[in-house]
RNA sequence: GGCGCUAUCGUCUAGGGGUUAGGACGGAAGAUUCUCAAUCUUCAAACACGGGUUCGAUUCCCGUUAGCGCUACCA
């Protein structure tokens, strides 16, 4: 028998392990964030790593959602690994460890069934009796085939103390008699999430493990079974939870779609928006900067710079469609999440705001080759070329990528949606205003050349002539080509959508008052 | 119940024995532009509570309270 290596990597190794029991949530993404941006800084590898050991409940549609997010987020990894496919080394491991007499078999059957929700439960150790079997006793009843779990034999000495440094919560240290007796191996021979996580971890040289304060109790019967099979333990970082803004940790049946990552995704957030969002949270860069392009957060990463306490995703709870099962395990199907239908105020307005920022700061070009996809999926048959035109005119008003339907349906549709004629009239003004300037506009339009400057004079003049403010001239004109009163600057929208079209708008605006 | 972690504006956070406790989002008001945005300016908004230590604590220590986590043959 080998002997696996005894201390981890000397250069950063990283993992992230998610277990495929669920989707992908914004908590798991922001590790996994962590964990790259360590590495990245560092000049290390990313591992991920999909711990399957609950076959139980396990499924391929949390393996597929997990994926989904992770392509979204578009970082990548290095290495790839299924824990399933390792079960020999968590079993030799675990052999290791019985081998030293660190571990003992347990023949209690499992779930004695009683009452423990009664919430009223004692501090739990081990099962009487089974920590004390002889050893002939206890091969004999294997060898009888009895099926056992097998056990840490946590040491019970008093002031025997377990320890370890987190680089985020400093020292910790416990006794070990306040741990209890964990198992290794179910009695159905599977390793469990404990001995499968440490063996692979030490086999697999992993360096740092960055995860949730979640685990920060666990990682002492971590650090038990890393000494226990002869490994050094990696540096240990954890990382404060996210959070619901009831305080609650983040769940698909509580608090809706919106802790999936695809949600982000299919509501239009720019993937290196989502990130820098969920960076500020439980780190900081302690510069004040707060919009950081993914290599900006690359280099600023460290671990120090990471909080203790957990952090509220302040969203906007939404009632949940009620679907009776436990969504945290039941992967929400495309059907039952209409992802698109998600209001912008259900986002964390900081999360909102950023995506904007971001998007201001794409290249036209970029982030018009971003909206084509949304605009076509949405129906609307537009050219690229003409989609380069109007990103300008939206791109600073637009918080989500799907907003440009919204923002912009105005040069997609050939027959503007009815809009009230009241909208026509502008400020101080009535209904013969609009009707006599949009008469007018018509007829200098007709003579003007589509560019911005030569619109901007032709209209202003012809506000002076009429004897209307500018603001009443445009107004009208704004409504009828645009079926609305807020819209992108007048001129440009003008010039994008063309005489033609225009004139047309125009005209069927008259139409529609005199009617 | 046991063990552990945490506590600065509504939210994300900076700071640290003596500060006007800083920034951002969001909110309010104003400026600006052809509307809406964007941009700019201004305003409101916080050290959980009680004891210590100290000349002086929001900062250090203890306690209380609250929140969270672990307490499974889940991860």
């Amino acid at each position: 028998m080998t002997d696996p290596l005894l201390s981890p990597s000397p250069t950063p190794r990283v993992r992230f392990a998610p277990s495929p029991t669920g989707f992908l949530h914004v908590g798991s993404a922001r590790t996994f964030i962590f964990n790259w941006l360590y590495a990245r800084h560092n000049g290390g590898a990313v591992i991920l790593r999909l711990d399957d050991t609950d076959v139980e409940r396990n499924s391929q549609a949390s393996v597929d959602s997990i994926f989904d997010g992770l392509k979204w987020l578009n970082l990548g990894w290095d290495e790839e690994y299924k824990q399933s496919e390792r079960i020999d080394l968590h079993r030799r491991t675990a052999g290791k460890i019985f081998e030293k007499g660190l571990a003992y078999r347990d023949f209690t059957p499992a779930h004695t069934g009683d009452s423990e929700k009664s919430g009223a439960q004692g501090t739990w150790l081990f099962n009487p009796g089974a920590r004390e079997l002889s050893a002939a006793e206890s091969d004999r009843r294997a060898a009888a085939g009895e099926p056992f779990a097998l056990r840490f034999r946590v040491p019970r000495e008093p002031g025997q103390l377990v320890r370890f440094s987190d680089a985020v919560y400093g020292e910790q240290v416990k006794a070990a008699a306040d741990v209890e007796d964990f198992a290794l191996l179910r009695s159905d021979g599977m390793p469990t999430y404990h001995l499968a996580s440490c063996a692979d971890d030490a086999d697999l040289r992993i360096s740092h493990i960055i995860r949730g304060q979640d685990h920060l109790s666990n990682t002492f019967k971590h650090v038990l079974i890393f000494e226990a099979a002869g490994f050094r333990p990696p540096q240990f970082a954890h990382l404060p939870l996210l959070v619901a803004p009831d305080g609650t940790k983040l769940s698909k049946r509580r608090h809706g779609p919106v802790v999936s990552v695809t949600t982000y995704r299919d509501a239009g957030f720019l993937s290196e928006a989502f990130i820098n969002f969920l960076c500020l949270l439980g780190w900081s860069p302690k510069n004040d900067r707060e919009n950081m392009s993914l290599q900006e957060l690359t280099g600023a990463f460290s671990l120090e710079g990471i909080n203790r306490s957990n952090a509220v995703v302040n969203f906007k709870e939404s009632p949940v469609v009620p679907d009776e099962v436990d969504s945290d395990v039941v992967i929400p199907s495309e059907a039952t999440d209409p992802g698109a239908a998600y209001a912008e105020e259900t986002f964390d307005p900081k999360a909102l705001w950023l995506n904007a920022e971001h998007i201001r700061g794409l290249p036209v070009e970029d982030l018009s080759a971003r909206l084509l996809p949304i605009v076509h999926a949405a129906g609307f048959s537009v050219d690229a070329a003409k989609m380069v035109r109007i990103t300008p005119l939206i791109r600073e008003r637009i918080k989500l990528l799907r907003d440009v339907l919204t923002a912009a349906d105005l040069f997609f549709v050939d027959q503007l949606p009815s809009y009230d004629p009241a909208e026509l009239i502008p400020q101080k003004g009535d209904m013969a205003m609009a009707l006599k300037v949009l008469t007018r506009a018509r007829e200098v339009l007709a003579g003007t050349q589509f560019k911005h400057d030569p619109l901007d004079q032709a209209l202003r003049a012809a506000a002076q002539e009429l004897g209307v403010k500018a603001g009443q001239m445009f107004q009208p004109i704004r409504v009828a080509v645009c079926g609305r009163k807020n819209a992108p600057p007048l001129f440009e929208t003008l010039e994008v959508l063309g005489k033609e079209t225009v004139l047309q708008r125009i005209e069927q605006a008259t139409r529609l008052k005199i009617t």
